[in-house]
Parts: structure tokens; sequence; C-alpha cells
DNA sequence: TTGTTAATGGAAACCATATTCAATAAGGAG
DNA sequence: CTCCTTATTGAATATGGTTTCCATTAACAA
């Protein structure tokens, strides 16, 4: 039952009780693989990563937090189509590390880009807008990716 | 056994065969279905209303044949989040008809558009362009889809 | 018409995720 | 610190869309 040094802690703590959540050694350990990790994982790698460290940890609790924490906006979940959802831990609140996408056909490899993000980000108001008043649509995210086959994939690739 | 009038075949026909698949009353009735239609599709949809013209065919059937008919370039598999897939018939095989969605995060609506494009295509070109060159990365299609609130869930949405 | 073999349907398997429920523990009150 | 309320938990089970199995059927080339 480890404690944490007094006074110390994570930054994601406040909006976590703030809305009627406990802060639990599950919960704990699940925040910190996503922010360890710094990659797209699922349900199950982020299990098997807390699993290998506090074992009494199931995977329904694993599930049950990545929904509050997406729910809290504390982290993206994204579907890559190969049947099960990633997520990634939101790095800057204010929406400073937007990014998108490359998803490789042949081996999911996923690669996040900023670039050319301004240039979209201006379509993209001109375009919600338009949208907004054509189809009185209230439009409150988006979701943007490339599929493609990555560098690896993309010399000797078997078909497909 | 319904014969069809000698001679007249569907445009899809010949792509079908040429990819050596055989020509049956199941995916007759199912492309059937999808190019009336015209809409958003499940897999479910299709075989309830193809199970009413032809109770012998069976949902496995309505899988198989959409797989192939993705495959094959005549109809698109989409994911909107609510986890089931949904088919649309291609109307275009040039890409003309090229268009996104606006999906209502409240009543699961579909709205096709189409406004914009151009400017967005424009804007992917050079964005392609440049992801591809700095991460060597071949991109082959996208995937954008705009999230939000419908015409009818915007004034009276129960949260969410 | 016939023979080869792709296609079929019904049942069962799959698999990510959700739900149930009795046991546990977070954390506010005292 | 101790107690008490109740959110949280893990294991088992359910769910639901999609896939696979396999014996039977039918498309279509010859
Ligand atoms: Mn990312
Ligand atoms: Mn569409
Ligand atoms: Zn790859
Ligand atoms: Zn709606």
């Amino acid at each position: 039952m480890p404690r944490r040094a007094r006074g110390v802690y994570p930054w994601w703590h406040g909006r976590f009780r703030g809305f009627g959540h406990r802060i639990t050694l599950g919960r704990e350990a699940i925040l910190d693989v996503l922010i360890k990790a710094n990659k797209h994982l699922s349900a199950e790698d982020i299990y098997m990563k807390v699993h290998s460290v506090y074992p009494s940890v199931g995977l329904t609790t694993v599930y049950r937090t990545l929904e509050i924490l997406v729910k809290l906006g504390i982290i993206y979940k994204f579907d890559f189509g190969d049947g099960r959802a990633r997520y990634e831990i939101v790095k800057d609140p204010k929406g400073v590390d937007h990014h998108h996408h490359l998803i490789c056909s042949n081996c999911n490899r996923v690669i996040d880009y900023t670039e050319f993000i301004d240039d979209e980000v201006e379509l993209f108001k001109r375009t919600e807008e338009g949208l907004a008043k054509k189809y009185d649509f209230k439009i409150t995210n988006h979701l943007i990716q490339f599929y493609g086959l990555c560098k690896e994939c993309s010399g000797k690739n078997k078909g497909f």
C-alpha cells in the first residue's frame, strides 16, 4: 500500500475529485501508464502494464476508468479501425496539442502529425460555419484520419 | 426463382464477374437494397429488407456480400461510432460523389455534405504531399467526420 | 445436362466491451 | 485515528456485432 509524499498531487487529481470521483490506486496506475506511454494504447495494453505492477487491478476497472477519463477530457479515445479503441493522454487541455493521425493500413502503425494543422483549422472554421448555417448543425468536434502505407510497409507491401 | 430479362444487366455485374465472383439471387437483392435505399444502412438493416423479399437469404450472406462489395469499391463502409458498420452505395466510381458526414451525437442522424469539398480537396492535396514527404507515408484515402448536434437535437437536447 | 466448386445458411465461435453483485476501501465526519 | 457511508472493485457472466464451420445447394463453364 504505497503512500504518496504529502502534498504532491498530479494535475488531474483536481478535475477528478471535482467531479466527485475518488482517487484509487488502480486509477492512479492507469493514468500513470497513459502519461508515461505517450502512445495510443488499447484497454488491454493498459491492463497488462498496470497488471504487471498491481496484479490486483482488473480489466473491468481499466474500462471503467478510461470511460471516466474520456468524459472528463483527460484522455482521448480513438478508433483506428482495428476493432479496439485506443486511448491517448491529453497533453494540453487548451487544445494546443491538437493533432491528427496517419494510419498504416498494413501494419496499423499510427503517426501523430500536427503539420498543416493551422491551414486545416482555418479551412475547418469556414467549413464548420457554412455547414452549421446550411444544415442547422452545431459542430462540436471533428475526426480526421489519413490512411495509407507507412515507410516500412510502402516498399515491400504484400498486396491489399 | 425469378429469371432476369435476357441481356439486361446492372452496371456492377461486370466488375463482379471480372473478379471471379458469381452472381446470385442474394447478392442481387442486397445490391438492390443498397442502390434503392441510397442511405447509410447497417448489415441488419439490409438483412431485414432483403429478408422481407427473399426469406431464404441469411445474415451471413449479407455480411459476406458486403465484404466483397467493399473490396471491389462498389460500396463504402463507415463507422459512425454506434457500434455497427454502415454501408452506402458508391454512386460515381470516379469519385465525383465524394462526400463526408455530419453525425449527430445525440440521435445518430447522419447528413451527407459535399459543400466546401473543393477547398478541402485543395488543402488535402497540399497536406498529403507534405505528410507523404515528411513521414514517407503513402496516403491512399482519408476519413473526415464532423460530430455535433443536428437541427432537431440542438434545441432541447438532453445533456450528454 | 452435367460436373466442378463457389456460395449458402444456421449454428456456434469470437472478442471487445458492458453489466451484475457481493466484497472492499476512499475519505468525510467525529 | 476510528467509524460509517457509499463509491469502487474484481470475477463471473452477459452482450451484440461480426466471423467461422461445415454440410448442403446452386452458378455457370463445358
Ligand atoms: Mn495521437
Ligand atoms: Mn454518406
Ligand atoms: Zn505500416
Ligand atoms: Zn440529432
